[in-house]
DNA sequence: CAAAACTGAGTACGCCGTACTCGCTTTATC
DNA sequence: GATAAAGCGAGTACGGCGTACTCAGTTTTG
């Protein structure tokens, strides 16, 4: 086994032959400079080589499927999920909810982001930096690895979804093309003939209540995520060396 | 506004005219048993049509995109979250931890349906009835509406973020045609090269421990879920009618 | 019975990912 | 530096996709 049958052990430049004409990391922003344009399907091989200014299938000698320019893409992006400063914030659980806020703002100023990343393995040396900088927040804890990473992933878990559910009812306000009171009203004259049938109590008493404000995204991004850190530290008694006088 | 455009307000069947030759259930139906089979991917609209003995184009009668095939895909497949016996769980904690779990199942079972579910607003009869069960659990509470929806979202956000890259670890898994084993050494070797640059002491600190049982992919997420509903439950200090007394 | 209107099949268009071929250029080796 | 190997980029082609459009036939309503 030479390893190369992954993208990531794969040398981007062979022994011999001569320069190419760009990178992995050129091709991978240009595909990320389309995605936030245009969306993540404007993407395709005669595209991305246009812009590039290359032949389509010359692509292929940098990349051996579209999959991969997508395992690019989510690597490359990923990078900005880490904080500008190296230094470990004092506190796991302020480092935890740091790093969840600065996912929320990538994949929201990727809306691309999100949906790609759900549906692949994180295996890219960003994603790895990222894992590092995690677990490293979680040391002195008392933990297992494998206890740091269920915990990571469970935050990561539920950062993701909550993304995907918020990106997708943005977009499909925007390809519906109403505005938001027009869709909000095609909701209610669903619900109204659902409720009409009388089992729906609980959706005719949102309805009705309906028109309080709402809380927006941020807020409840915020209160899922404050719940689920405020569960795992409850779940470890266990203080680190700094003693247990510190309550929170 | 006649509400049409919305595929659950169109009505199925139209005043006058023959009787079409199947239904909007059917088709859902014919793409769940092909998407369970063969996997999203291999669901088309001539593929659907040819199961169904029908010509490609004649599936635009009952629906007006290959986007509305998987509204009824997954609109279809929610029903199997709801437990099949309707009364309701005397604690609502009980309750949605019996609903994820019921969702997961479903999920497991049918793996096109939480990158599909992720990607569209729940919009569907049954997304409908599926709310209005979590939101019948939390009745008495003293919670608004919003702070209701809020609450099932968060819940729902970390059930469908942590199947995902449970099935994408899978799915990866699947199409590299290796076996466990090897999958990991590949993922090692990758990691080693990281590890020589010596900036990954916590990934160091992992390939050492490793070797040690993991948790099972049903730990993991009850850990997230369990956690995440106890922070839940320890943020409403106010009691439902039934009196402060039960403390779990 | 008449006529309105919905059905389903067929054809066609413009995309897509990517396999394959073939001169050309660059590089490593002697 | 000459030379041979090998990677490079462009071109062509194939099979598949979603779906717009047309038209003959059938079913239902009045």
């Amino acid at each position: 086994m030479t390893g190369h049958e992954n993208l990531w052990m794969r040398p981007e430049r062979p022994a011999r032959g001569p320069r190419p004409s760009f990178s992995r990391a050129a091709l991978a922003e240009a595909a990320i400079r389309v995605a936030d344009a245009e969306g993540l399907e404007a993407i395709s091989m005669r595209r991305l080589a246009a812009d590039l200014g290359a032949g389509t299938m010359s692509l292929y000698r940098y990349v051996t499927s579209k999959d991969e320019v997508f395992d690019l893409m989510v690597d490359t992006a990923v990078r900005e999920y880490l904080p500008e400063d190296r230094r470990p914030p004092d506190d796991w659980v302020e480092g935890l909810r740091l790093l969840a806020w600065q996912a929320r703002r990538t994949m929201l100023r990727h809306p691309w982001l999100a949906p790609l990343a759900a549906g692949r393995p994180q295996a890219g040396p960003n994603s790895a930096r990222l894992m590092e900088t995690a677990l490293g927040m979680l040391d002195g804890l008392g933990l297992s690895v494998d206890e740091m990473l269920t915990l990571v992933g469970a935050v990561f878990a539920y950062v993701n979804g909550y993304i995907q559910s918020e990106l997708a009812e943005a977009e499909a306000l925007r390809r519906s093309g109403l505005t938001l009171a027009q869709r909000l009203a095609q909701h209610l004259s669903f619900i109204q003939s659902l409720i009409a049938t009388g089992e729906y109590p609980m959706l005719e008493r949102m309805t009705k209540e309906a028109g309080r404000q709402y809380m927006g995204a941020d807020d409840r991004f915020a209160y899922g995520l404050d719940r689920l850190l405020d569960g795992v530290a409850a779940g470890l008694p266990r203080r680190g060396a700094e003693g247990p006088a510190r309550s929170r």
